[in-house]
DNA sequence: ATCTATTTGTTGTTTTAGACAACAAATGTG
DNA sequence: CACATTTGTTGTCTAAAACAACAAATAGAT
């Protein structure tokens, strides 16, 4: 019998869930008045009001008698996430590593993007991300609070000991990042994939908050990428590694993707292609976005090859898409990167290729749509790691210690 | 800000859940003793004892003061579920509705197997099922606690209200079969999909047993069928369509399958293609399973169709699971029904081509095994959906009346 | 300006279920 | 047969949610 299961619940569970569920709310929306707490939680006014008065102590919460816009009556208190608790935020990339400070409400405090040569070692990130993050918590306001530092990777995460199995773009291969960044600060580090992370945060946050099954599914320069919520909860996989859903075979040919896997969703959608066909170096995604929306305008004959590529690329996503509604029946398909370009394209043809490759019952409620959230989308979702932890246990967390020491380096 | 995700918990809650894991404990390993209760669920002994008093007051649960080998010190009671508290399970199918009797211990008490002519409708399916399991209640020993109907479907089923959206084996399109049979009975229906059953069951009390992320296929004449345990729960998606991995593309070849998709999993694995190459009319799996066997042994030109046909699905089998890998990363994939024949071939085979199509992290520490369990799969499977209900909160589940009636017909 | 209805915050009390401690009961062992 | 060990039982303790009563703060009516 596996023991995990079927471990019993006491008084004090209790108490950490519903502190949980209060804090959750803050850290979801922001704030929230008491009375709204009461009626979404169900609990009593008193135990709400027990409850933020432990956050408070705990310094999690914030209570301000602000006004409340009802129609009569006493107004309520509004309860926020405290301002002074923060995660960092790390995010390395092909040519540089982004590192943020991200507050339990939600806001990004700060925002550094390094520049690095291409490809850095998987060291190198490391320690700019160390040294950034050592001259950012110089910075905060006296008494913050840090959870943790929070990183996305673009590649394979272990997530049990946050060792970066693969990043093909990188070309790292069994790093130990979240270890040693952990011994350069002094901070507890949490791993996860970019993609995974991008979902979470749409789910949490975004184009797919409400639903309860999500596919998301992200296209950058480094390959695609994918993520799900099934059942109000993240798709982890064993060790972490689902979600891979630009390795999905749907063709028999021969072109790789970037791991090697030939006719998956990866090989066949790439945006290199897409930049080749418009002979740019490199682009920004809203670059790119305006170049397939300009083929989109011109139906002459000049932009041919242009549109037969696009549409080549939107007819394989499509497939993709419709076997992912197979699998999953997800409520709604979120599009991100370049994908969502795509999709912007052409969206009825998007749509009716997916009905068309997928089971009725399946597909006949099914949303496809882009992703809302823009460049912040990273570091919000990084940080969402160690804030989970915090979520998940609010009485029971301890901070990083607060005693700045003079670093030596 | 979704509601359901933040309720509350009060200390009813943690009672329910509690007398859950209690209840589960014993539905699953059939009998446990109380000291085995307390040290898994980590309650203490007074609680322990507390909650199973309740369970016997509730006739859930019935305690014997039998041998229990340990080294010394008194022998600790011992728990089962009670074997007076029932669920009917019924599986049409396209020549047979059959249905059981299963106890809450999870033996089948009574099976019966009810020719139908070819292709029934749902209407004369659930007449069928309907006269049987009166029959069978009115055998049931007196005191016997009825939790309700399962129903395990070979196709689509909306979870929400019971109604088969689509079984193209049976040619059933919108039948409302939970409503029908919860008329005809009086009691409760629950139904879902036959794979997602059998995924469960196999999950439960099966060959994935222990395990948190699973993906299980089914293969059976009427297609191919799949389901999923994602972070120990069934994946069910948003409507409950979830899981058709046999409708996943994996090729261009036109060939389509019984949903008219194709170049798709189920439409380039075909039970009726291997029965073809026998020619056989018909044939049970152990039958189909012999024959392939004969084929693995014999290693002359004789056989070269047949071995070249059986390669070819199972070469198509492995690039679905490939795929299943990299979106899951589960720990163990579940082969059933001829699929498991096509695994025993040549397992090396399989597992050399999941590997070569899927991500090396991914696939490292995946496991493939065949089902373990029987004829008796799909009766336990239906069984569990009343019985689930019933483990959620065992103190406030109302059973039907047991006050039997004569049958006006 | 005052009164009323309404909603919310606060405080003290009640209830419930798990934890704990002490003791009795049932086994194996030397 | 004394002893150690484990388990069941019983009465008490404790923490946390519910509840009830009252005070406070608003909008709207007069």
């Amino acid at each position: 019998m596996q023991s995990r299961e079927f471990v019993g619940r006491t008084r004090e569970d209790v108490r950490q869930f519903n502190l949980s569920i209060v804090l959750r709310m803050l850290h979801f929306s922001g704030s929230v008045t008491r009375s709204q707490l009461t009626s979404i939680s169900g609990l009593n006014r008193s135990t709400i009001s027990d409850l933020v008065s432990e956050l408070e102590e705990l310094g999690l919460a914030t209570e301000t008698e602000g006004i409340s816009k009802t129609s009569s009556g006493r107004p309520s208190h509004v309860v926020s996430a405290s301002d002074s608790v923060v995660a960092f935020a790390v995010n390395p990339d092909i040519d540089a590593t982004t590192v943020g400070v991200v507050t339990l409400g939600g806001r990004v405090l700060t925002k550094r993007r390094i520049l690095t040569r291409l490809q850095p070692s998987a060291d190198q990130a490391i320690e700019i991300a160390a040294k950034a993050i050592q001259e950012m918590r110089a910075e905060l306001k006296p008494g913050t609070k840090i959870a943790g530092v929070g990183v996305a990777i673009p590649g394979q995460v272990r997530l049990a000991d946050g060792v970066v199995r693969l990043a093909p773009h990188l070309n790292w291969i069994e790093a130990p990042f979240g270890a040693k960044l952990t011994q350069l600060t002094g901070l507890p580090v949490s791993l996860d994939n970019d993609a995974s992370l991008g979902c979470r945060t749409e789910f949490n946050f975004g184009a797919a908050r409400g639903f309860s099954d999500v596919v998301y599914i992200f296209g950058g320069s480094g390959g695609i990428g994918g993520g799900a919520i099934v059942n109000g909860s993240q798709l982890r996989g064993a060790a972490g590694y689902a979600g891979e859903l630009g390795h999905v075979r749907i063709a028999d040919e021969k072109q790789s993707d970037y791991s090697g896997l030939s006719g998956t969703v990866e090989a066949l959608v790439r945006r290199d292609d897409l930049l080749e066909v418009f002979r740019l170096d490199s682009a920004t995604d809203e670059e790119l976005a305006a170049e397939i929306d300009a083929v989109r305008r011109d139906k002459t004959a000049k932009s041919k090859p242009a549109r037969k590529l696009i549409e080549r690329q939107l007819e394989s996503m499509a497939r993709g898409i419709a076997s992912f509604v197979n699998i999953f029946n997800p409520q709604v398909i979120v599009l991100a990167g370049f994908l969502s370009s795509l999709f912007e394209f052409d969206r009825e043809r998007v749509l009716a290729e997916v009905k068309a490759n997928s089971l009725d019952a399946s597909s006949e409620a099914v949303l496809i749509r882009s992703a809302e959230l823009g460049s912040d989308l990273l570091m919000i979702g990084a940080a969402e790691l160690p804030f989970a932890k915090l979520l998940a246990r609010p009485s029971q967390f301890e901070f990083a210690e607060q005693k700045r020491r003079v670093s030596s380096s």
